[in-house]
DNA sequence: CTGAAAGCGCTTACAG
DNA sequence: CTGAAAGCGCTTACAG
């Protein structure tokens, strides 16, 4: 019968609507009346009731009252990130919080950096909790799913990818013109051998950073060879493959490492390598102590803080009855030169 | 009436077990039956049932049934972190969720890097949504509004902090022998000046490391002068109160920092001042890219992710009914020696 | 200004 | 194996 109670202690069951009329003598619809700050009850009759709401500690139970109310008082939207250990989902979910607190809404967060799977039942799980918007980063392909949910009132919201096969806003960086502008600041320092090292192929975001950078380099009269085009990789596997292009016969003289733990993981790589301090390295997305190392890494900064918020917003305009067709914002990106990505080619 | 529907789209409402009952021609405890997969339902009914339920694409309202059950299924704790960009609470909360999640449950999350009146309305909002579990870090020094919740069967874990003023669940790293075992690494490098840089004073942990700190700077016959001894930094204040030490007659030839972020600012004070390869540095708590710095950062480490397990499963077993007395756990931590820690001090 | 009745969507307790 | 009734804690719609 009892749930646990506080450690070594009794559990007084929580008190109800009813006993709190009981005590104070009205009508249990006084009682919600005065909760919810209805007026015309007389100050009297409000008083008896507060007093008897302390004294009982009693709390109103919101999902009894959500289940009779028409339109939802306790709002809550559900964030779906990529991982965990990423600095862009902090600021991300620092924002969307931000956002939902500003609306009287909380936040249910979780990962996905597990499998399809598990991305599958903590929607499920989210959906049970009546979350009432999705923001949703890096997902399977297949958001099949997430249509029915739509049409069943959810706000779906993309953040950092595309919405395929449902009709749904987007919120991301100027992913392709940001790879475009590391691309060309490279080219433009004379690399014409410039390693591309990618995250997911088989994401969105990383998508575009390829074509952004493939398509720049086209213009220069660059066909980039397969062997400087590595990708799905991670911090780990990053490390490795930049070892594995310096041992080859014919190293770049730059890198583009399109996400920032392949960064991190290209930094490592090339300091094992001896090659931190005349390899060019730009990173798209930046990294807290980017700006602290020998060199210092030039990026291609997006802004995961404006991401969220935009995204959050949207999410709130669906659920406060905005119908306009979906949007897919853009936000830009911006070089920031800090050293790494400013070393030329070898004179030779 | 109408909740928002999909952008452009229309919303069809959520169908009830009365409307699934009806389509497959049986009572709706049928239809509960089959979705809570309890026994003594033929084959013949569960498939018609199963049918209406596809067709009319039904979802239980888990508030609803909630609101019966005795046991309660959705489960949802509360994680208050103290600060969103904090690598620690990132660590902490993927932990927690990981427990979560093999338990059913979800998490909400919030952060209390603001005031204590957010404090106290997301501990309202939470409990609204009748969060049955609170893993709280950092929080005001009134605890008292807790024991209420308590009482009524909340299960409460301190994480980081010491639980004052309540009978609780802590779990927290050995704050005092960590920072010990940083003096007296310094000290043992003939380090006689050593600045402490802290963080929030009024906050259990720093408190506790600090006093670590000064017992073993004790233990060693040295009175810690007050200018060596700075509290209630942050990154930006840390910044400058390195700047000042360096500035002053008496310049310290080690610190000790006794926050991540502090020891981030430090950094960036030592290298404005020009004293970073010649200043021992010892910081409390890792940061990703410390083992990348030039000097790589000697750390005293703690586990964050085995601090949210270890207390988001105290919180389940809570929850499943433990009632033997509150315990305090204390992880130990751990000396990286990295480069930073290790220099002498200077020869004269 | 106040209250009695019906109902939200589901489960419990009981009967067949 | 199946169902009708009562009830969870609250709000709505209505009456006074």
């Amino acid at each position: 019968m009892s749930e646990s109670g506080p450690p070594g202690g009794v559990t007084s069951e929580r008190s109800t609507i009813r006993e709190v009329a009981r005590r104070a003598g009205v009508a249990i619809k006084t009682v919600s009346r005065v909760m919810n700050g209805e007026p015309y009850v007389s100050e009297a009759t409000t008083s008896r009731v507060m007093e008897a709401v302390r004294a009982l500690d009693y709390r109103p139970h919101p999902g009894a009252s959500d289940l009779r109310r028409a339109t939802r008082k306790h709002r809550t939207i559900g964030l779906m990130i990529g991982a965990f250990g990423n600095p862009f989902s902090t600021e991300l979910q620092r924002a969307v919080e931000q956002v939902a607190t500003e609306q009287g809404a909380m936040v249910l967060t979780a990962s996905l950096d597990r499998d399809a799977e598990r991305e599958r039942q903590t929607i499920t799980a989210m959906l049970a909790r009546r979350t009432e918007a999705l923001l949703i980063t890096t997902p399977t392909r297949s958001h099949d799913y997430l249509r029915e949910e739509q049409e069943h009132g959810m706000a779906v919201v993309f953040v950092d990818g595309a919405a395929i096969g449902v009709s749904a806003d987007a919120v991301l960086s100027d992913n392709r013109r940001g790879a475009a502008t590391a691309a060309r600041h490279l080219l433009e320092r004379g690399h014409r051998r410039i390693a591309f090292l990618g995250a997911r192929s088989d994401v969105h975001s990383p998508q575009q950073r390829r074509l952004g950078f493939l398509e720049e380099l086209a213009r220069h009269g660059i066909h980039q060879p397969a062997k400087h085009l590595i990708e799905d990789l991670d911090e780990e596997s990053a490390i490795r493959a930049v070892a594995d292009l310096f041992a080859s016969a014919d190293p770049p003289t730059a890198i583009f490492s399109a996400q920032n733990l392949v960064t991190v993981g290209a930094i490592k790589g090339l300091r094992r390598a001896g090659q931190l301090a005349r390899t060019a390295l730009v990173g798209f997305d930046d990294v807290p102590l980017f700006d602290l190392l020998e060199p210092a890494v030039t990026v291609v900064r997006q802004n995961p803080r404006e991401i969220g918020l935009v995204a959050a917003r949207r999410a709130f305009e669906r659920l406060n009855g905005d119908s306009t067709p979906p949007r897919t914002v853009l936000l830009p990106v911006q070089l920031i030169q800090r050293g790494s990505g400013e070393i030329g080619p070898p004179d030779d």
